[in-house]
DNA sequence: GATGAATGAGCCTTCATTCAT
DNA sequence: CATGAATGAAGGCTCATTCAT
């Protein structure tokens, strides 16, 4: 047993050692320029091994955007416990979620690499699995607005459906912020964001 | 006279032929399994000929991103037409673009492609040169809202802020489509994209 | 007539468009980086018409290299012109050889190109024609040296056979100044070469 | 512990292949026709498999020339070891250099190439290489004509100073060997070169 | 289990030369 | 004579994956 546990957690320790690498390479060059020399050379393995922990490179990505998801929804977990409002838990929220990207641009992106066009690049299973990470983040909304429902703050709407197009809502923005030479040149993009977050509260608020 | 009338035909012909095929392999494999030998070979034409009309790879991609979003351009100024309401002329901006991204799947991977890791990847010029192109299709709805504030039927807002923040819900929701057979599971889409363009327009009327 | 010399007078017009070009993109890139399609732009002709003047780009270079061994003739025989001592008028030359290499750092990377790996390179003519050029400047040496002995200045050497080795011996420094930084580290490359060329002169001088 | 071993030796082994490879392949059609392409194939490798064992072509190419310049090394060291007249060390070390250079005629263009146009071409690192081995044979030079100067033999000249001038001397003669046919049409190059030797030896020598 | 050498198709781009007009 | 569009082989190099040890 003894022995069965060390292989187990040695097991456990080298797939750790492999995404950390991952991590940092894209932390460092973006997730376009990580190869998996790269990753094994930093990790301190061989190649091939690497190829024993994970059948490909894209799967690799794939563990990382999950974990990624995992500190997203740690973080929006604590913000939201931070507050009591529902409307300025939808707030932490979304401030959660700006600043995550902000501050993990290139872990950002690796959301990004999944969710864009994700048709043609991954089997089936490894997008099921990212997809689930993305469900715990919208529960955290979903239980937000429940709440506000609850308490009669809000108005009866379907929680989730809300959550997903406020989610919807930030992800474009954070995207759009790209363009924020361009298209957004004139905006002060944090404003905007608030705003948006704002009306979209107004709009859960009860009338009258 | 004729001669050179039929020269500067034939070299517009040619462009049309690169960009057909690239177009063309977009569709099949995706952007990002595009090469320039594969785009030659379907275009019948040497590689070297390619880079007779276009300087690189990526300018390819941005004119066919340029005529993709001129396209949609067109079909929401066409729809916009077609009503008279400015709510409606919202409605009918966000249904051709969801129409869009559902008829055109692959064409939209495009316009991600270009909004994605843009800092990264492309010339300062190609980008702006596409945002550009961005910029004319929010100047639509920037205009609808401005007409609905003006008639007195919407609150006064910003009207390029709101815009911004519906066509980034908008463009969200349209990549969260993907996630569809996850997250999206109970939900149906049309009906979620609908409720959400809905919402948003009552935030906008005048209250009371 | 008056027809028939206009055109040998534009053809020869052309011609000196295109060596124009050839050497003002050599002098600002260099030779290795040079293409048809340049030299063909910058002339404002089409690359047909190069073709037309010259049977390949090495041809080019070829017909550039006499024209600048030409200008290097030049203002070797007008530094021999203006001193009268011939040991003097050796240090000149030498003098001229190498500013001339320095100025013309570039050009003088066309004269090594057609020595250097020569054999291999250019058909038999060409080589023949370049090397007619080398002659000349030679000549100017052996007729210093030959006026040195006429004038009991110097011993009597056979003075081809002096003029080759001093020549040599300059043209083996110049090249060797590349390796400024490392071999020729603690080496002030123009005391080295001027001391060269003294120690030379005075092996040519009468003994006694 | 003999698995490490024969391991190690198959290493040395393939870069030994890919010198081979590149050697013969100089050798016969020149440097500047040498492709990795056609390395991989004359080793029997792949392309990729090239990169394994260095980092550039042109890594291959200053290994080679590392490599020649150390037979040369080896060689004049040898011959200055079989006589002991420091006259005679310099004759002899002259007579490797030419023989070499006849003898590897195709080698000897990588030298070149590497003093050649190479502020542009090669990366510092590289240069720095190929040069340091050029001081080796240089040293050898000075260490006969300090000699020389010791047994009171030579007049007191500064050794590197005049190794530098004899070993260019020598370099550009052979350089300009290849114009054989035409500027030294009329001379018996051997002579010319062994002339050129003994004038530099005499005025070496202690007058009076 | 672990290794890491080996693969080789593929990438984007250049460019001397030709040839139909 | 002049054009310039077209060619297409070749260039150096990368990298996900495999497999013999």
């Amino acid at each position: 047993m003894g022995l069965q546990e060390r292989r187990l957690r040695e097991k456990e320790q080298r797939r750790e050692q492999i995404l950390d690498a991952g991590r940092e390479l894209i932390l460092k060059h973006g997730i376009y320029d990580v190869s998996v020399q790269q990753i094994a050379k930093l990790a301190e393995l061989s190649v091939g091994t690497i190829y024993l922990y994970f059948d490909s490179k894209e799967e690799i990505f794939a563990t990382l955007q999950e974990g990624i998801l995992e500190v997203l929804y740690d973080e929006a977990e604590k913000a939201v416990a931070e507050v009591t409002d529902p409307s300025d838990k939808i707030r932490a929220i979304a401030e959660v979620y700006k600043r995550f990207s902000e501050e993990n641009k290139k872990y950002f992106d690796v959301i990004n690499y999944f969710i864009s066009p994700l048709d043609v690049f991954f089997p089936k299973l490894l997008k099921t699995q990212v997809d689930q990470h993305g469900n715990r983040i919208l529960s955290i909304l979903v239980e937000v607005i429940n709440e506000g429902i609850v308490s009669g703050l809000f108005e009866k709407v379907v929680p989730k459906r809300c959550s997903i197009i406020i989610w919807a809502t930030l992800h474009g923005l954070i995207q759009f912020r790209k363009m924020r030479d361009t298209v957004l040149k004139e905006e002060n993009f944090d404003e905007l964001y608030r705003y948006s977050v704002d009306t979209f509260i107004e709009g859960l608020m009860k009338k009258g």
